[in-house]
RNA sequence: GCCACUGUAGCUCAGGGGUAGAGCAGCUCACUCGUAAUGAGCAGGUCGUCAGUUCGAAUCUGACCAGUGGCUCCA
């Protein structure tokens, strides 16, 4: 009996029932038939050796499919569980996944992994993939399955929770065989361009409660220029590290005797985060923003009524005392958030439905007791500067103050930084406050605005806040990895819990619509990001000095500290680097420091009234510009917020 | 919060049961220099904190604090 396979090309192909994939490409070429690493069958991926049963949408997918390289990956994953088995006997295995550029495996082992097990781990890998093993699938039965894995607690408990249904498959490789969904690769002998990369703790099922397993991490390519560019990457970004250039520029740090999550701004790293703060205020002024400063602690019941405490307590610090005059029972906390404040001043009065919308914005230190082992640098923090606003409006307006926010956003994030930027909707979650038809609704004022300034989006389905929808906005840095950004949300809730009103032309009280965002987020996070962005080289308009002007020798002081102030007049930074060291060396600190400009003023210079101008990162190719010219350069540069240098 | 690892001078790091070392940075002196480190000298540390073992602890053990990599979490 044939069936009939339809190929990507729109073609069909008749086979006898019971061909595999792999013939089907040997068929078609020889070149196909070597290339082959899966298939593609009626959308799923299958292994090229797994018979074909039915008429199909039929494809072969080589390395150069990104469907294959998670294949790839999975597979190497049952190496690494090949390779540990052989080395530590008894290990139990848990899951062994494809992951973004890589994959892992959790192991039940006595003891965890040290740097020198990796290193054998590895090197076993190599001789397991070179016995070119087939990966061999088979259905079996539950008795089977249970049979086969009677050692291994952890799977057996795996394939307790298979459904009936379900078809329960197994894989061998040689020695190793393991509960699988497949697809691998045909044989080990594919798997040539890997490493380990780290060893880590991982609860088994993701679960805290449960035991702890030892996780190994690594990646796998199907070339080794792929790898190699990926270890490449790798060491970028390591070099990129916020953590490592903000100690070298002397940007912020965090101290111990305060506590963890605690930033502390010095000189230059404040000054970036007073630009910013600057920037995004002045925005907000012109989009019809107010600016308002509100208080940093409260009392509790604040975070009661807007329903924040109940549910986020363990991220919230502990209530404080009350004041001496007051009673036992006042409990005061510091703010996690704005939005009960801001919800408050609007409250203050009574507001018509001429005055709406109500913009309220404030950049604002907020307080959150983050678990300890999610602290990161300036990603993760316990006291974060939130460019937070809240708008409060008609639900009729919400669309049009959605779509203005969007504005803000394709304005401070895309245009000033030259970001790439992707949409999330993130609708209900299961813990909500609120009935579905709210939800219906702002889930569907966030679309609308969404889909009018015609913005690509993909849906996170229950990932929205816990009292209401929003839009969550990543971006992407200069070596392609994505950072959460700005996320606009949308509230009916807190509206209701603080019953906020306006008066409508009906005369009559109405609930406003309000809406909660954030552009950079916050500025600790933002600015993080940024450095790692520009590995350190903020461009003009935000590097904390922005020209470094260096006399060649004592004789050129006074001129130079003229230049200087000729400079810090036109509004730059600027600072006159005037010590007894050598030329060399104040330029090899300057550029250290990644100043943008340096100002070399020698004789020749003093004389014709110019600088030799050094652009950062450029080496010797000076240029020689009459200091007026400079400064408007500069100020032209520092203007129009360009990006380089 | 959980698991593992780490904590020595301002920074990067070596050392290691008999009371501490390098390079850079800092200070002093000399050099006054044409685009990425001039030379010499000086100074700098309760070896994360607190206990314990020991004649003796920076070194061994434990607890705690902090950092790192993950897990988990992220209004």
């Amino acid at each position: 009996m044939n069936i009939r396979l339809t190929l990507p090309d729109g073609s069909v192909r008749e086979v006898a029932r019971g061909t595999t994939p792999a013939d089907v490409a040997g068929q078609i070429g020889p070149g196909l038939a070597k290339a082959a690493v899966a298939a593609k069958v009626n959308g799923a991926v299958w292994d090229l050796h797994r018979p074909l049963e039915t008429d199909a949408d039929f494809a072969i997918l080589t390395n150069r499919d990104p469907a294959a390289l998670d294949v790839l990956r999975h597979s190497s994953a049952h190496i690494l569980a090949t390779a540990v088995r052989e080395i530590f006997p008894g290990a139990g295995i848990g899951f062994g996944p494809p992951i973004e550029d890589g994959f892992y495996y959790d192991f039940d082992v006595p003891r965890p992994f040290t740097p020198e097990d990796l290193a054998e781990i590895e090197h076993r890998m190599v001789a397991v993939a070179k016995r070119d093993d087939p990966f061999v699938r088979e259905v079996v039965d539950r008795d089977t399955a249970n049979t086969r894995f009677s050692d291994d607690a952890l799977k057996l408990e795996r394939i307790e929770e298979l459904g009936d249904d379900e078809v329960i498959s197994v894989y061998t490789n040689g020695p190793f065989t393991d509960l699988c969904r497949g697809p691998h690769i045909p044989s080990t002998g594919l798997v040539k361009h890997f490493k380990l990369l780290h060893a880590a703790a991982a609860y088994w099922r993701g679960d805290e409660n449960r035991q702890s397993l030892q996780r190994i991490y690594g990646t796998a390519w199907f070339t080794k220029a792929e790898l190699e560019a990926y270890l490449h990457r790798l060491e970028e970004a390591r070099k990129r590290d916020h953590r490592i250039l903000a100690k070298q520029l002397d940007l912020y740090s965090i101290q111990e005797d305060v506590g963890p999550g605690l930033v502390f701004w010095h000189p230059k790293g404040a000054m970036v985060k007073w630009l910013l703060s600057r920037e995004v205020e002045d925005d907000n002024l012109a989009c019809g923003y107010d600016l308002v400063y509100t208080p940093n602690i409260t009392r509790e019941e604040l975070f009661q009524i807007s329903g924040h405490l109940p549910l986020y307590e363990a991220q919230q610090y502990p209530g404080m005392g009350a004041g001496r005059e007051e009673a036992e029972h006042v409990r005061y906390r510091v703010k996690p958030m704005n939005c009960p404040m801001h919800t408050l001043i609007y409250k203050s009065k009574q507001r018509s439905y001429r005055d709406l919308p109500v913009r309220l914005s404030e950049v604002a230190n907020v307080y959150r007791n983050e678990r300890s082992g999610t602290l990161h640098g300036l990603l993760r923090v316990r006291g974060l500067c939130m460019d937070d606003a809240h708008i409060f409006c008609t639900p009729e307006q919400a669309e049009d103050e959605i779509f203005l926010c969007l504005d803000q956003v394709d304005r401070l994030i895309r245009r000033t930084f030259g970001f790439e930027m992707s949409f999330e909707l993130s609708t209900r979650p299961d813990e909500k406050l609120g009935d579905d038809v709210a939800w219906d609704e702002t889930e569907a004022i966030l679309q609308r605005a969404l889909e009018r300034k015609e913005i690509p989006f993909s849906v996170d389905q229950g990932g929205g806040a816990f009292y209401g929808p929003k839009i969550d906005i990543k971006f992407l840095d200069a070596i392609g990895r994505a950072w959460q950004g700005p996320t606009i949300q949308l509230d009916s809730q807190l509206p209701e819990r603080f019953a906020l009103e306006f008066i409508g032309a009906d005369n009559q009280p109405h609930r406003p619509i309000m809406i909660h965002r954030a552009i950079y987020g916050t500025l600790e996070r933002f600015i993080g990001t940024l450095i790692e962005h520009f590995a350190g080289a903020f461009p003009v308009w935000l590097a904390p000095e922005q020209v470094r002007v260096i006399p060649i020798s004592d004789a050129q002081a006074a001129g130079a500290h003229g230049v200087a102030e000729n400079l810090r007049s036109a509004g730059l930074r600027v600072h006159v680097d005037d010590r007894t060291e050598t030329l060399n060396y104040r330029i090899r600190e300057g550029e250290v420091m990644k100043v943008p400009y340096m100002a070399v003023i020698g004789q020749r210079e003093l004389e014709s009234g110019s600088v030799a101008v050094r652009v950062r990162g450029t080496g010797k190719k000076q240029e020689i510009l009459p200091v007026e010219r400079f400064v408007a350069r500069l100020v032209e540069e520092v203007r129009t917020r360009a990006l380089s240098p």
